[in-house]
DNA sequence: AAAATCATCCTACAAGTGTAGTATATATAT
DNA sequence: ATATATATACTACACTTGTAGGATGATTTT
């Protein structure tokens, strides 16, 4: 289930839309990949074979939705990337994110609220 | 420059000793993955045509090593992973793995300070 | 030195991926 | 109704990836 950078691509049209028809997809990734509609369909039924996406064939025209959860996916990814990048050092990792991405004060403080409530 | 899985595997073991032989590089791989020694060898060389291993032909045995720099694959593949998985929020990518993994206090309290720091 | 092991190079081959083109049925706009 | 745009299915093809096998030279062990 390792997943290609397209793939990905695609997975996250199909959540953003919550499901959506092949036109609507095809606008929504040709802004940012300039696929052709026949590589999105492609993807899309070759992504069927593989149980991540589903496709509702009754209706007309079809609908295709992502056929596994944002969250465990995310979950699975989180795990795979600390373990690739940081051999499993969470602290290393988020102090590395925090120090490079631009985080807004209420998350800041929401995040020192997850801090303070694993002292427990 | 979309490194396959196993290729993350061979440059963390490339960074892990720094460069090596490759009997030193199969067995350190063959620990975790159970590759064939030629396995190991094709990888390298074809990182090496694609500059992400850099082979001293000098030196008998030759010598492996990354050719890219481990820092700077982080912070990409930082930046790719937020941008993949949360859109780009990185509070709440923080969250998630604040959430997701066990943290010792030191790093809590190294998290925090990175926190008040960035108050300025 | 002969045997065993290790290193290097080259070759192979199936499966997966990126990227459509064609053909054809269907819906939509004129 | 016709022309035009969409949708769906099927086909194609080069390139990459995973995973070695075989050949041959160098080194180490007995």
């Amino acid at each position: 289930m390792n997943l290609s950078e397209r793939e990905w691509t695609v997975l996250n049209a199909l959540w953003k839309t919550n499901g959506a028809e092949l036109g609507v997809l095809v606008n929504e990734l040709y802004k940012d990949t300039g696929w052709n509609r026949n590589t999105v369909h492609t993807y899309l039924t070759r992504m069927e074979s593989k149980n991540l996406v589903s496709i509702d064939k009754n209706a007309s025209p079809h609908i295709y939705r992502a056929n596994i959860d944002r969250e465990s996916c995310r979950q699975k990814e989180r795990m795979s990337f600390l373990k690739r990048f940081y051999s499993g050092s969470a602290g290393d990792l988020i102090a590395a994110f925090l120090k490079e991405e631009p985080i807004t004060s209420e998350e800041k403080e929401r995040l020192r609220r997850i801090l303070d409530d694993m002292e427990v």
